[in-house]
DNA sequence: TAGTTGTATAAATTTAATTGATAGTTTTTA
DNA sequence: TAAAAACTATCAATTAAATTTATACAACTA
């Protein structure tokens, strides 16, 4: 067994055809067709189907596949290894965002990114806090950006900023005419919150549990973008937080609606998350620098309350 | 980079001598030599440092040789993979057991499993839970026996037997002349246990703690072995517990000092634990089935309370 | 300094991977 | 349903790679 058998595999696999699957190798259909034959022949078992049509994988094939892209993965670490040692800035980077995050601090930080290191191969999926903490565990993540403090074994994490909760009320709200707002002017039972799933959702959560206003309130809605909250506040269905980031490109009249927190601010703390191995740490360090630069200038508050996104 | 290099690699790490690793793997020296060049050509490092007798490994080196031993770990399981399909039971099979069950069951089965599976190559280790948990998720163990419930994700567990915890008086107990012992007769502040990362001394706390009789005592000692606990025992410095198998080798004069909870007993759960996966359910089941039989005449109590081996 | 131990190198040999050509199948299409 | 197309397997030839034997070279030891 070789590892380039492993490749050969993988490609079949994919693309369901040997003929194609050698193209993306590089090499000939006989290659591809001996070689997992080979392969096929030394375990005494058959991975692939050949009687259908595409190509199916046999019942071990599934399994097969499955374990020769763990090896693949790990052999790929190698190279990580290497690249790491001499500070070479490049190569494929999988990062992981949450959702909340997303839209607001990527197109912050991405041209500046790719711009300064253009060897790098940067490949970024949105994802919960769960799937990002699993996919960084098993090295199917570089790294991550998330609300923390996360707490978690073999992950480290390095703030990037501290973001405050902006509440967005509507017009009929009686706290509309203050200034700054307090935890306890919320309504509890009229907060619009995102769907589970959503760190921030915890993180809010947690915000009127520690404030003791929790109680046995109840959340008549929830929804899966902040677009959508707003609108329903609109509609005078209730108050939303909003993350301070996600209020700036808000248009005038819905920026009236904001009302900002007295200090200390309730607010979440985003973090450069990633393996204490520190195999990518050259790129997880240029994009923190990348990132600090560019939300320097935008974010800055000195006295706020981080609220932490896990469930307590 | 192939697997093979990898095993070569491996092999000079382990023996720090080319000639000799060369040997082991049933190749001449220069193979060794070539081969490995080859792989630093390939990744433009050094991995070892030659110019040292024994030969060292660099700083990369070790993190090569570690990430190395991940990636032919893995290869290795591709044959797991064949083999479970195949129903073969054979090949290597590495067992975690915890210290306080090693001594008492594993003289029980292990030469009945052996002699019924001579193909399976039976390694067994002796380790805490907590590295038996790490160990069978990082994919070094292929099962274990250890105090159950642990619930961990991604590991299965199969109950062995339940064994009742017998307290070991010393003669001037108050308790000597009853012929059931209560929890509520242990004097707290004498009970000698086993050093921490045994789990079996969780279990004792846990016992204690459900009972409520736990308060604010503390323990005068604490020891690495039972023999050494009855022995202190038996100088009058306090009582101790002892999981049942273990009391049925004591000699005549220490069975004497004995004395059995009432039902329902409280007692330890002891399971085999292994990987979701299955890799390895063939040699397990045959495992689980070998002890089963052993155990069965040894051990049966039907009314037993179970005392969770994790700190609550 | 000669002997010993151990690694690197070179050339020859063996083994393995890859290719081009083609035969054999199945599927598609007219 | 016959012809064409699409695809995989097989064969012989070629290229590439791994391994070996023989030997050179370096470091340590007595």
């Amino acid at each position: 067994m070789t590892i380039t058998q492993l490749y050969y595999v993988l490609a079949v696999a994919e693309y369901k055809n040997f003929t194609l699957a050698a193209e993306k190798c590089f090499v000939t259909q006989p290659t591809l067709s001996m070689q997992i034959q080979k392969l096929e022949d030394e375990l005494s078992i058959l991975i692939f189907d050949r009687s259908k049509k595409p190509i199916l994988l046999t019942e071990v094939g599934e399994k097969i596949v499955n374990q020769a892209k763990n090896i693949v993965n790990e052999a790929g670490r190698i190279k990580d290894i290497v690249d790491q040692q001499k500070g070479y800035i490049g190569g494929e980077f999988k990062v992981g965002i949450i959702p909340t995050v997303m839209p607001t601090l990527l197109p912050m930080f991405l041209n500046n990114f790719i711009k300064k290191y253009p060897k790098v191969n940067l490949i970024i999926e949105e994802q919960t806090t769960e799937e990002i903490i699993k996919r960084l565990k098993n090295g199917h993540l570089d790294c991550a950006i998330a609300a923390t403090p996360l707490e978690e074994e073999n992950l480290k994490e390095i703030v990037l900023y501290y973001e405050p909760f902006v509440a967005y009320v509507p017009k009929n709200h009686s706290a509309i005419d203050k200034k700054e707002i307090e935890i306890s002017d919320l309504d509890l039972d009229k907060i619009l919150l995102l769907q589970d799933g959503h760190c921030f959702r915890n993180g809010i959560l947690n915000l009127c549990k520690n404030n003791k206003y929790f109680a046995d309130s109840h959340f008549q809605l929830e929804s899966g973008s902040f677009e959508t909250l707003i609108k329903l506040a609109d509609e005078g269905l209730g108050t939303t937080l909003l993350p301070y980031l996600h209020t700036l490109d808000l248009n005038e009249k819905n920026k009236e609606k904001l009302k900002h927190f007295k200090d200390p601010k309730p607010a979440r703390e985003v973090s450069l998350i990633y393996p204490k191995n520190e195999l990518k740490i050259h790129i997880i360090n240029a994009l923190r620098d990348v990132i600090s630069g560019v939300v320097r200038g935008a974010i800055a508050f000195s006295d706020v309350e981080i609220i932490s996104p896990k469930t307590k």
